[in-house]
DNA sequence: TTGAAAGCGATACCAG
DNA sequence: CTGGTATCGCTTTCAA
């Protein structure tokens, strides 16, 4: 093959491959400020923590050379000094489906993935819903971890603790639900409005120019993403589907009799209930009431996330499509928002927006055959052993 | 709050927080190796890395060594003793639409987010399909970069150079298009079979009931990745929607009178045809043909990926859907995968199959918006300055 | 062929 | 309050 460089390729440069290299200078060390501001590498080092000792004019002059140098910490050595680890306590449910064991699954692939093995996760697993969070919290704070992912269930509730962390300067990241003016560091969750428009469009398509209502279920409506993934499906309805009437959201709370009970009654009144979006995790009792109500094969249904109990609908089509929120994936992100921020290799958006993905027959395989690539270890335990899993951000 | 600990959280030690902490000894160090042995540290890094002056001997016990204390190297002080820069060659096109500068982007943000920056990123930019990317390749393995991410156009003709990189112990991830037995280290794209699948899924049932003909155009039935969408789309079909049929695929080889032609050939003959799945990138001639048909209005389209000419198309719901390939993760898992492996990390799964994204209609929005986010920084530069990027992984 | 030793940049401790 | 220094584990160079 020709050995002339076509013109168009990247001339490389061929100079030593040292960092130096750049033609930038070096980075600023301690070394560096503190020979330019003829004091001691152990002053700087003082002055940059905050550790207590060092008189308030010298600090400011270090920081200020800090600046002026543009000082950024060099993270292996850090490490390689001090060996602390940073301890990060996993705050979720144990759950009725699989999405918290996912979630935490994606956690702990990414903490075993990070280069510099310094990430040691303790998990914090409520039983259910509101039991014994706010201990939990309180607990990891006690504790004095480094950070902390925790799925706030109930937003009102733990605000107090979040603030309360983020004073103790312990960093939150909420995973899932977000919890407004906590002073949580960052949230990671699926784009509401993404979910809830394409969930919305999907219903209009399948139902053809079929008329009739849409049935929705959400947890809560006081909880901010679920009035968000309403407000999405419901303006998607209406600009691109308004001959589809849709009704008004039936809450329930994660609790099963509750959802079964409202909408089993919904489908005995409402005989021209086209198709219904389930937007929450509590499917199943969804899909049995309209199974005992005689409608399931009329009705046009999605559902939200994918466990077992819900592939023998999809497989057989009763679920036309269901809104996969990827638990391992806000996994990953919730951590690696964490330890970026700790590791201060600097922050980047605090705000981690995921699309979900869609599940139908047709690709359901693909999507059962990722959840179990995560054959070894299950939730609880301290996470070490689960060194290296297959691993990719599906 | 109750102090007590609930017995189902976690017990949390309060052992100095370091590593050696977890009751496993500390890992194994050089040092160790040297002194069990009875021989120097030197000597011990000599063998491990295959340097010459080592007498086979001694290299065997010293591999044996390692491997029974289970040595690990610790990264943060190899970094900090060498301070290398890992370069990496990154050979993609220049491309017809946004994919690949998404693509590059994913690399670029990738890279400045690793901890120990010591990732420098190398573009080779091959002005269009097959033109200088034997060249390219070439140069990359010339230059002796650390590792190459590319994407293979036509598999059999980059396969020597792949083997050539691999020989001279040049790591290889291919980005979107597999290079099968070329010995390339991984390959990341989007899962043929879920895209193929999903397709077939939306068409039926975006479909309805009707019945006709449905067809398909494929950049080349001879990329392996092109003949296993197709089948993974006419089996999905065949197996839920038995009364629409599939079409031989039209090979349009990226060129867009060919495109155009055979399509427009196709539209004007089959007055059953009812939809339309575009896996190429080239769905606007393809579009334009339908149109210039007069059969636009008629079809229900499904095309691929997400790119300005698109949008509108998409808006006004002539487009019905688009299978969205996700370049930006696909480089950054590119990246991820290479310097997991040249930072000895661990080897993880060498096979990253993505699962595409959904876009219509409803979510839009939100996926042009995540593209535009990319503000800064275009291809082609060497990536320094794209310090900071918003990031995540859609 | 091998051993010894000087760094890399930050942390943490001990002396002034 | 501040300066000095041993240390982390590895790479690399210089002697032997």
């Amino acid at each position: 093959m020709a050995n002339r460089l076509l013109k168009f390729l990247l001339a490389v440069d061929g100079r030593p491959r040292r960092k130096a290299s750049k033609m930038g200078k070096p980075p600023a060390t301690l070394g560096d400020i503190a020979k330019s501001l003829g004091t001691s590498i152990g002053t700087v080092h003082r002055a940059l923590h905050d550790h207590p000792g060092v008189s308030p004019a010298t600090r400011a002059r270090v920081l200020q050379m800090a600046r002026n140098l543009g000082y950024r910490p060099n993270l292996a050595a850090r490490y390689l000094s001090s060996k602390k680890t940073l301890r990060i306590s996993v705050n979720t449910l144990q759950g009725t489906t699989s999405f918290w064991d996912e979630v935490r699954a994606g956690i702990r692939e990414e903490a075993a993935g990070i280069l510099l093995e310094n990430v040691e996760v303790e998990f914090r697993t409520s039983p259910s819903l509101g039991e014994g969070e706010e201990e939990a919290l309180e607990a990891a704070i006690a504790a004095k971890v480094d950070g902390i992912i925790t799925f706030p269930s109930r937003p009102e509730t733990l605000r107090p603790w979040i603030r309360r962390a983020s004073r103790s300067h312990i960093p939150v990241v909420c995973v899932a639900t977000d919890a407004p003016n906590s002073g949580r560091l960052g949230i990671v969750a699926i784009d509401t409005l993404a979910s809830g428009a394409i969930a919305a469009d999907l219903m209009g398509k399948f139902l053809g120019g079929r008329t009739g209502s849409v049935g929705i279920t959400v947890f809560d409506m006081g909880i901010t993403e679920h009035a968000e993934k309403y407000g999405a499906f419901e303006s998607t309805l209406k600009s691109f589907y308004p001959h589809l009437e849709l009704l008004k959201p039936i809450e329930d709370h994660d609790v099963e009799r509750e959802a079964y009970r409202k909408c089993r009654k919904l489908f005995e009144e409402r005989t021209d209930l086209a198709g219904m979006y389930v937007t929450t995790e509590a499917s199943i009792p969804v899909l049995k009431a309209a199974c005992d109500a005689k409608v399931l094969d009329r009705l046009t249904i999605i559902t939200t996330d994918l466990f077992p109990d819900l592939v023998p609908y999809i497989r057989s089509g009763r679920v036309a499509a269901t809104i996969y929120q990827r638990p391992r994936a806000q996994g990953q992100m919730a951590l690696r928002l964490l330890h970026e921020f700790l590791a201060e290799g600097g922050r980047r958006s605090n705000q981690v927006s995921l699309a979900p993905h869609l599940v139908m027959r047709g690709n359901l395989d693909f999507f059962l055959s990722r959840q179990s690539q995560e054959s070894a270890s299950k939730n609880g335990q301290n996470g070490q052993e689960a060194r290296r899993l297959v691993h990719d951000l599906a």
